[in-house]
DNA sequence: TATTGTTATACTCTATAACTATA
DNA sequence: TATAGTTATAGAGTATAACAATA
């Protein structure tokens, strides 16, 4: 006897429907984002460095001399944020810190040579991880994704 | 007399290249995702609700009677964590707490007429915040944009 | 023995206020 | 007066361990 499971005021949910949640962008960008930087923090854990800590390194690496005010507004970090960031790099010899050429208050990023060393290898990293995570999309859907993204909040 | 500039040994970075990290799957996911979120934040404070509280109010409206065990297990939150929305959203009368028609340790959760007014409107503003969001996009480039982000994450 | 829900707690990430040195 | 960098600190978000009740 089944009867008793039709007349039931509350039944149970068997498979949860995720059909509204998925039409919102908000939420898509945000469970893509998530499951991408999960296996980022991953591998990038053998280099000993955390997402932010990536970003930091890469943009210093592309834009010897920048400044922590241009890295804040740049990746949007707040500046208290970003000072035990760059002096654990600095502690680490990954980058040095020069006095800026023009402005007294403001000190230019340099990567040092073992800061290199460890970005070439990272980036190749994160060249890996790309395919990866992108493993079921065409390279025009990848394209596409990206140029797509990148309308949103640019 | 402008040789100087030509002949120091680190210039000052003019305008910062973000060409490398824009290259990157992760990071314009991620962009993406916390511009949409930062708004959505911004409107849903009008109802006290958070992003996650959003989510949960969601499912509970669409899965009457899921589990918070469900409702972990589908937005990726740790049951600890999901502890306080609740009680939260309980003490507010938004949610009740009814035992589960079958499992003796869980508890089934139902939207209050209260919450279901809430939702209504919340999800009215989600809408909103949608289109806003994706006001860059024609409507075929959000549908290929969602299509994209769940190849990615589901 | 495994699972649901819970408490307590620790850790990380992000945000705010206030200070200094220089522009 | 405004800005770059810093300190201290508060708050939000996320993680782990352990427990009682039920399967």
């Amino acid at each position: 006897m089944v009867t008793q499971r039709k007349t039931s005021p509350s039944p149970a949910v068997e498979a949860v429907d995720t059909r509204y949640l998925e039409t919102l962008m908000g939420y898509n960008a945000r469970r893509a984002a998530l499951s991408i930087i999960e296996v980022f923090m991953e591998r990038m854990s053998v280099y000993g460095l955390k997402v932010v800590d990536f970003s930091v390194l890469s943009l210093v690496t592309h834009n010897p001399g920048i400044t922590s005010r241009q890295l804040c507004s740049t990746l949007n970090i707040l500046p208290p944020n970003l000072v035990g960031i760059i002096a654990s790099m600095d502690r680490r010899g990954l980058i040095e810190r020069r006095p800026h050429p023009s402005d007294g208050r403001a000190m230019g990023l340099h990567l040092t040579e073992a800061g290199l060393a460890l970005m070439k290898d990272a980036e190749q990293t994160a060249a890996d991880l790309e395919s990866d995570a992108t493993s079921r999309l065409s390279a025009t859907e990848r394209k596409t994704l990206i140029r797509l993204l990148q309308k949103i909040y640019l």
